[in-house]
RNA sequence: GCCGGAGUGGCGGAAUGGCAGACGCGGCGGACUCAAAAUCCGCUGCCCGCAAGGGCGUGUGGGUUCGACUCCCUCCUCCGGCACCA
């Protein structure tokens, strides 16, 4: 702990505490809808309660804290709402380890890190606290999956599911990364056949896209590129292959995005799943060593099936079918393969091989000597050799077409489209749109979450569970293993139920749903956090929506914002709000680092939130994170820098401190320049120059870093102009150190309510307006001009503000360190800025 | 491989085509003190020079411009995302 300066009073613990208590008391945070006031949301985040807070997260909830206390202070009704994500696998983990609750341990956690967040003094309205593992809240859940079960954007279905072993259930798409588990890095995701309840994001696909539009302006580019990767919209054509032998199998339908190329197809392969393979294999007559061959690679081809992260460098393994297609276009006798690097999840599971223009194929039939053909040759007049290529001639722009019938010599866009056009004139194919982003499979093998809302009956099938009876509550006497099947399942009480249709046994679904479904909507819930009739009331959702300013990390950059894109669509069409997105403007805070590597636990390179209150107090804490990077940059935790924000606020609070019986009983100054002495007028100068700035870094550009520059230099400017109280008046002396801590207030909110006080003012500072700018006052009447020669500074001229061309070149050619630098020389042309700069080209 | 982002003193960083290095940390010096801490004041990019002053300087090389950390192109390095997606 930092020696506490004997000169000054500041005791961070106290003001703090009697700060955070006034705040509450007097309900400064609670906001209600209001019609007549233009509305601000700003929003960060809603945390997992687990272990402790520490200083990474703070840097998040500071950063919307100033966020909103600068736009209440500049009239606007903010809601800033704070609640917790309380369902999830880390809960029942702990609990299994720890043999207590799930609820327990989570509500033991919220309970912590509510006292953490109250400790920072950020501007939360507590009263509409939420937490998802309420039946309250996760009803809506439920609400929400029968809405959508009714309009077909649930359905289950048995497919090739993710598994993390470790996890013990299904998981998303989106949560494999790079064959990995979201949550275990080590860990390898496995492929099961399972039948799971998903929600159809697929249906916005295009939604997803097109209404980046409204993004455009306000989220980050990055995560815009990332969702717009993940969509992966391509533009292409099915066509299909007719069997060499009429009738011998279904056409082959494949999917191309290069249909120009389709005259240097040499082959067809299809996925190892691909459902004519066992046919084709059947065809090949019995006992011969290609049919040996053919069975047993596939079976090799089965057994590696499991995604892997280097599944880009996987040896290409194939083998021939023994069968034939007619290429559609050429009439030409194309062989079948089957090649383990064809996807049976995208596109139709089967492709054209076209070894001269695409990679891939260029790799599998050089392997399995299948002929290269080149169809386009590039525009520089250099002419490839399919037989003697090194590498495929991929690019559209640089080529044009040939052996390829009537399209010869057209631009491969060009060939595209009329290929198509014939295509489906044809009759043989079409032009088709597909996307790689997949259904949302929500259904987890977990019992800490919200229970899947269907029942199966004997006789009725699969009945949905009526609005009436919701919520399915999660039955708290469950025996938690952490293997097998779902928690649930081994519940009878729970599982065990009747049919809502015809009264007889029916059986509950036992998964629960993925917890991103809880967070898809939560915000939602803020704007009426106790509805028990609704999950909310759209007039309220309609004053609140959409956020104004979204805050978090770039980790939720595709699973969270993509969720809760998909949720507030979903919404939409049901008719319960009227926006399309869900959030106007998002910001990816940077990391907090120890040692080059992100706070966590697990690293044991944590700072934590109290740790740094006992030491410094909050104020310092957020003033630190604030100064030390801008928001958008990871930043480096430094010791000792921390003790440059605690040195910088002791020497404000000493400002303030010696000053306030000087200024304190003060009339308001009268706002006249003319009444001003020079060191008075200076002063007020360099104070509303100060605020202009830190109003633009806090309204456009969220540079807080440089903001707190700016009130550091002010609070410097201050302190060289002792001994005061014989230079500046006190009414003047006044306005200027109000500024200094209304400046100051959204980022040390308790240090600058306690000056505030202290400079004389009952009021409380949190509802204060912040200050309007009079420019007359930040107006420079004498300015500072660099004199350029060439472009190097030569010299600098004090002058009047709004100084002429004429005038200020006399006097730069009058100015002897300058003049020299001109001797002997011409003057080819003066380029004067106003007040900025007068740069001289001579020759 | 493809798509983003970044690269500025000893360190964190500032500069919206116009004085590069604001502000802070660290360092050096001074004041105060018996002394120390705290505080206040000053200096602190590199090179040459006693100094005045001059030269160099924002990853590299080029370009646009009167003027480039900033815009354009080339390359290098680091970070992030995606990746057998036809």
């Amino acid at each position: 702990m930092p020696e506490q300066p004997a000169s000054t009073g500041y005791d961070p613990q106290k003001v703090e505490t009697k700060w955070q208590k006034r705040w509450q008391e007097e309900r400064v945070f609670e906001t209600d809808a209001d019609p007549g006031k233009k509305k601000y949301y700003v929003l960060e985040m809603l945390p997992y309660p687990s272990g402790t807070l520490h200083m990474g997260h703070m840097r998040n909830y500071t950063i919307g804290d100033v966020v909103a206390r600068v736009k209440r202070m500049r009239g606007f009704n903010v809601l800033h709402p704070m609640g917790w994500d309380a369902f999830g696998l880390p809960a029942e983990n702990a609990a299994i380890k720890n043999h207590t609750h799930p609820r327990e341990w989570t509500n033991k956690n919220i309970a912590e890190f509510q006292r953490t967040l109250r400790r920072f003094g950020f501007s939360y309205d507590w009263r509409r606290e939420i937490s998802t593992c309420e039946p309250e809240y996760y009803r809506w859940n439920q609400w929400f999956f029968l809405r959508m079960l009714e309009k077909g954007l649930a359905y289950r279905k048995k497919a090739p599911v993710n598994w993390c072993p470790k996890c013990c259930t299904v998981l998303a798409n989106e949560q494999v990364i790079q064959g990995h588990c979201w949550r275990h890095e080590d860990t390898l995701v496995e492929t099961r056949d399972l039948e799971q309840w998903f929600l159809r994001t697929t249906a916005y696909a295009e939604e997803f896209l097109e209404d980046f539009k409204l993004l455009e302006e306000g989220w980050p580019e990055r995560v815009i590129t990332m969702q717009r990767d993940w969509v992966g919209k391509s533009r292409g054509a099915n066509v299909r292959f007719a069997p060499a032998e009429a009738g011998a199998f279904e056409p082959i339908e494949v999917f191309t995005t290069r249909i120009d190329t389709i005259y240097g197809a040499t082959a067809l392969v299809l996925a190892a799943g691909h459902p004519l393979v066992a046919r084709l294999i059947g065809a090949l007559p019995d006992g011969t060593p290609e049919k040996a061959h053919a069975e047993a690679t596939l079976a090799q081809m089965r057994q590696t099936s499991v995604k892997t992260a280097d599944l880009a460098t996987m040896e290409k393994v194939g083998f021939f079918t023994g069968s034939y297609a007619l290429n559609p276009f050429s009439g030409e006798r194309v062989p079948v393969w089957v090649g383990n690097f064809v996807l049976m999840g995208y596109g139709t599971g089967a492709i054209m091989a076209v070894p001269a223009h695409d990679e891939r194929d260029f790799e599998f039939c050089r392997k399995y000597g299948l002929p290269v053909r080149v169809v386009v040759q590039p525009l520089s007049g250099e002419v490839l050799d399919g037989a003697k290529l090194s590498a495929p001639f991929e690019e559209h722009e640089t080529g044009k077409l040939v052996n390829s019938g009537e399209y010869n010599g057209l631009a491969p866009e060009k060939a595209i489209e009329k290929m198509i056009a014939d295509a489906e004139a044809r009759g043989f194919g079409k032009g088709t749109i597909i996307y790689k982003l997949r259904d949302w499979l929500i259904s987890r093998q977990r019992y800490w979450g919200t229970p899947i809302p269907v029942v199966y009956c004997e006789k009725d099938g699969l009945v949905p569970v009526p609005d009436a009876q919701l919520p399915v509550v999660l039955p708290a006497n469950v025996k938690l293993t952490g293997e097998g099947a779902s928690p649930l399942a081994t519940t009878p009480e729970f599982v065990n139920t009747t049919c809502p249709k015809c009264g007889g046994p029916a059986r509950r679904d036992t998964d629960t749903m993925d917890t991103f479904v809880d967070s898809s909507w939560y915000f939602y819930r803020y704007c009426d956090p106790h509805n028990d009739k609704a999950p909310f009331d759209p007039a309220k959702v309609a004053y609140w929506f959409p956020i104004d300013q979204y805050i978090g990390g770039i980790t939720h950059a595709i699973l969270h914002l993509l969720y809760s894109r998909f949720w507030c669509k979903v919404m939409r069409d049901l008719g319960l709000i009227t926006h399309s997105e869900p959030a106007a403007r998002l910001f990816t805070q940077g990391m907090v680092l120890k040692g080059g590597v992100a706070m966590s636990k697990s690293r044991g390179n944590v700072v934590g939130a109290h740790e740094m209150a006992d030491k410094y107090g909050a104020d310092t804490g957020r003033l630190y994170t604030l100064f030390a990077a801008p928001p958008e940059k990871d930043l480096e935790w430094s010791e000792e820098s921390i003790d440059g924000a605690w040195r910088f606020l002791n020497r404000v609070y000493r400002l303030i401190e010696k000053h306030a019986d000087y200024v304190k009983q003060a009339p308001k100054w009268n706002f006249d320049p003319k009444s001003l002495t020079d060191d008075e007028r200076e002063l007020i100068r360099v104070t509303y120059k100060t605020m202009r700035r830190v109003t633009q870094d806090f309204d456009t550009r969220w540079h807080f870093n440089s903001a707190i520059a700016l009130i550091m230099e002010l609070t410097n400017e201050i302190y060289a102009r002792e001994p005061m109280a014989a230079k500046v008046k006190a009414s003047v002396l006044k306005e200027v150190l109000d500024i200094l801590v209304l400046l100051l207030s959204p980022m040390t909110p308790h240090i600058a309510e306690e000056m505030w006080e202290m400079l004389g003012h009952s009021n409380g500072l949190s509802r204060q307006p912040w200050p309007d700018i009079v420019e007359e006052l930040a107006a420079d009447d004498e300015v500072e001009i660099p004199v350029q020669v060439n472009g190097k500074l030569r010299g600098k001229i004090k002058t009047a503000a709004g100084i002429a061309q004429a005038e200020i070149l006399a006097l730069a050619q009058g100015d002897a360190g300058i003049a020299q630098h001109l001797a002997g020389k011409s003057i080819a042309k003066v380029v004067y800025v106003p007040n900025k700069l007068l740069n001289l080209v001579v020759t």
